[in-house]
DNA sequence: CTCCGAATGTGGACATCGTACACAAGGGGC
DNA sequence: GCCCCTTGTGTACGATGTCCACATTCGGAG
């Protein structure tokens, strides 16, 4: 049983073709088991079955490699969280719709951080641009950012009476505190290894101290 | 203008005499600028003035050192929080001191975020203990962790008729996920470099969501 | 069509890191 | 006073990120 690793591909041309993107796939799934300090340059250029030093005529260094991983890794985050929402059977009142889709955003957001958690702590490591994040590279299928589809959600409830217009400021952040922690203790703090139905009764208890206390 | 690192303290005996506690101050200096992944063995030891190889004399590897580090950030995180309660002027009414107390608990822990970021990075970052953490270790003056702390404020709510007994279990995770989330947002997310102020406003919103949530 | 420059990939090298193994020094119990 | 166990040293290895010089190829200008 010789140790034989599953790379190279054994290109033929001389240039990748895409290495890129090439690149950005092995590296996300290095992220993907192992998380952000398993994005690993030399692995990345390895599995793409080329040379380490390739590498640095795609990125700057290993930082910008596992920033576009991170982006990656927020897109994913932003099209489970829409999946959530499109996942909602409409109910006839549009007030009762307005609350599902608020709720949607963060269960959507809590079960990603679940089922992918390397992913999820890739997409928030080098933080900092949430908010701002390229739109096109960090959005979902809807082009929108798990920033803005929260935001967009939040408007929802005022728009329709859930929540006092002088509340609203600011309420990203207090929504996104809790859901946020709460994720972080379900993947590697006291709640880790929850049951999957318990961890989502622990989401929506969660939620629900948003709704009222927001 | 050689580049002379400002380390080796020169020691003449040929036993440190107390180098596991040296290994842990220095690599909690480490800490405290740049987080987790700045715990660099090497380093540590160069600090201690001792060979590299002799930080295995008292830990198994880095992550141990890295345990004991994030063990005694966890330790001062605990004392800011018993800081803050102690700081509080006792009202006439024990209900009012209740809740200051509990207020207290989230105050203090987002206020060593913002004064500590690498180390209380370096806290949450081995976690998955915080609950049961080694109490001697990770405890305050009072010998409670951070985490007790909360539970034990929590517990005062209950006792002054400030929170419905039937919602105490699990109170910890939602407040705790609500504080820490913010943490994470100040310390490296969009709300990063936030005026202390501000940041410190933040928190008493955050902290209003729970206690109106909870 | 040819040729040349820009883009892309290669090879070799270096500093740094964690860690393993064998050895040296010395302090404490008999 | 002797021996051994603990603690620190020396040397070494593989891995990683990154730098520099060189090779290969593509695509457009002539």
């Amino acid at each position: 049983m010789a140790a034989a690793g599953n790379e190279k591909p054994k290109r033929d041309t001389y240039r990748h073709g895409d290495l890129r993107n090439a690149l950005i796939e092995a590296a996300l799934e290095l992220a993907r088991q192992g998380g952000p300090e398993a994005v690993v340059l030399r692995a990345a250029t390895r599995q793409a079955g080329v040379v380490p030093n390739a590498a640095y005529r795609h990125f700057a260094d290993r930082g910008a490699l596992l920033h576009a991983v991170s982006q990656a890794a927020m897109a994913r985050v932003a099209r489970t969280m829409e999946a959530e929402q499109a996942a909602l059977l409409p109910a006839e009142d549009p007030v009762t719709d307005a609350r599902a889709r608020f709720r949607a955003v963060g269960t959507g957001y809590l079960r990603f951080a679940q089922e992918e958690p390397g992913l999820f702590r890739t997409a928030f490591h080098v933080p900092g641009d949430m908010t701002h994040a390229a739109a096109d590279t960090a959005a979902g299928v809807t082009g929108k950012t798990p920033f803005e589809l929260l935001g967009e959600a939040l408007d929802g409830l005022v728009e329709h009476g859930l929540l006092p217009e002088d509340r609203r400021p600011g309420a990203e952040f207090l929504a996104w505190s809790a859901v946020h922690g709460l994720a972080t203790l379900l993947i590697d703090g006291p709640l880790r290894g929850l049951h999957p139905a318990q961890a989502h009764d622990a989401g929506q208890h969660v939620i629900d101290m948003i709704e009222r206390g927001i």
